[in-house]
DNA sequence: TTGCAAATGTGATAAACCCTCACATTTGCA
DNA sequence: TGCAAATGTGAGGGTTTATCACATTTGCAA
């Protein structure tokens, strides 16, 4: 970031769109900063490209967003909170270990096809180290999402201190996300190997004991 | 970056020094650029910073470095030959299931110290993801070294597909500089408890059948 | 020693970018 | 109808990366 010292809080808000007009409006410069993100990456997206591709003006995209990260972070949150749902669905009624089985190979298989299919999330999660604001967004939501696999595991295994659990689920939900970022970054035939390795070795820590 | 047209290639090389006077130049603008990194991270580093701090002008400085991200590459390669060496020298002896859970322990053990240790070295590695070139590095780095697990693992296992091992090994590497990353970026006590997770999950993997 | 080409050193400056701000326009509503 | 709040605009400020024409130093052959 330029013109700013450089400054690792998370950006003052601005005012909410409050307006038919400009609800309409905030949703293109959505919509383009998606386009040029699928086309060439966050680091390359321009603020003057996005305005221009929107049909606004930089100043308005500034109304809206308090600066850069701020588009990127709101389109990080669309797909966080799209992905728990689902999450939360496939998880909640597993009652067994054939189950988990079940539910886990389908979600691993959903997350990879969704990284495959959609650039903008593929970019947004892998840029997600560098910008302290979209780390924690992601640490956040792997964290719940891992609670959910965390409350099945203490389902499934009563006897067994929670807290390790806890850990266990996080851990797996996290080398999840890194073997997906691994599998597509590297090529197709490789990555599903991986992914099924990944997978296999995801199902002998969950189902271990 | 600004100033150049969003261009993910390699940076065109530069001269290498090769007089007395000039390889100490070198040698004064990565100990500055370390510097600055470990007191505020690769991002808020300065080239006119760098320069300043190392006595030399801007203009010496992109002499030897094509852009910024040369010099962290430069950072970069050096930790990665050093730990190459103790990497392959742990797992180089190793003949039995017994001695892969030891030296595997051992390495994981001392990849965390260091990690905790070296600021610079967890900004880089975090940044990585970002940085085309440095994700390449990393890459290249991690196949490397799990080249070293996956001989092992076929010394141990002969009978088994000799590429499924070494995608086991690639992916069990990578999931443990994931897992360190992780593991720094939460509270120490919590780190403790993911890197040992880990090394369970990893060795459950590594010695399985 | 001298002369000279190659290596090295310098900093003003070009170029690109993010973001602000003073001011204009539109909207919702009393 | 009138007016305050919301929204819209884009030139320009400020910061940063990187270049380049020119100055200085070094190594070495004559």
């Amino acid at each position: 970031m330029e013109g700013t010292p450089a400054n690792e809080q998370i950006a003052s808000p601005r005012r909410a769109p409050s307006q038919q007009r400009s609800r309409e409006r905030v949703e293109r410069m959505l919509a383009a900063a998606s386009a040029l993100i699928a086309e060439q990456g966050s680091d390359a997206m321009r603020m003057g490209e996005v305005a221009e591709r929107a049909g606004v003006s930089i100043g308005s995209l500034y109304q809206f967003f308090p600066d850069k990260r701020a588009i990127v972070w709101a389109l990080a949150e669309r797909y966080t909170v799209e992905s728990q749902a689902c999450i939360s669905a496939a998880l909640q009624d597993v009652t067994d270990a054939e189950g988990l089985g079940q539910a886990f190979s389908e979600l691993v298989d959903i997350y990879y096809r969704l990284f495959l299919a959609e650039p903008v999330m593929r970019d947004i999660w892998s840029g997600t180290q560098a910008d302290k604001a979209l780390r924690r967004l992601e640490l956040a939501d792997s964290r719940a999402n891992a609670e959910f696999l965390g409350a099945v595991l203490k389902r499934l295994r009563p006897g067994v201190d929670p807290v390790s659990l806890e850990t266990t689920a996080f851990l797996v939900w996290q080398m999840g996300e890194a073997a997906m970022r691994l599998a597509i970054s590297v090529g197709r035939q490789e990555g599903d190997r991986l992914v099924a390795a990944y997978k296999r070795m995801a199902l002998r820590e969950l189902l271990a004991e």
